[in-house]
DNA sequence: AATTTGACCCGTC
DNA sequence: AGACGGGCCAAAT
């Protein structure tokens, strides 16, 4: 038997995506071992088919919504992100802020 | 077969 | 924040 296809390991990625929690499609490619198959992982998400498939955890590297405001699936992601108690503004979602640098913990404001 | 397209990402300005 | 260029890869034209 051949290893599992691309496809697979990334719709597993998706589903390790816990819940009320986000991804970026280049994320959830590297977590899948496909490290620059961003658009690979886009094509998947559009040609899925299982119903269980939290398709609506993977955003862009922006953190916002892949789809063009106001289109049906914008709004079914936002309205999905929202009933996990994801935080949703103007199509972009406030991701988890991240670790500041030891330099700016160091020498940041006030260091002086 | 070449070009365009697509639920994209990263470094740089 | 947004704009630009290069990268990536498979399907569609």
């Amino acid at each position: 038997m051949t290893a599992k296809s691309s496809e697979q390991r990334i719709l597993a990625a998706i589903r390790a995506i816990p819940r009320g929690q986000v991804a970026g499609y280049g994320e959830v490619a590297q977590r899948a071992g496909l490290p620059g198959r961003a658009r690979l992982v886009a094509r998947v998400l559009g040609n899925h088919d299982e119903p269980d498939l939290p398709w609506y955890r993977v955003l862009r590297s922006d953190g916002r919504i892949a789809f063009p405001e106001g289109s049906r699936g914008f709004r079914e992601q936002s309205q999905r992100l929202r009933a996990e108690g994801v935080r949703v503004e103007n199509g972009r979602v406030r991701r988890v802020k991240p670790a500041p640098d030891l330099d700016e913990a160091l020498w940041g404001p006030g260091a002086g």
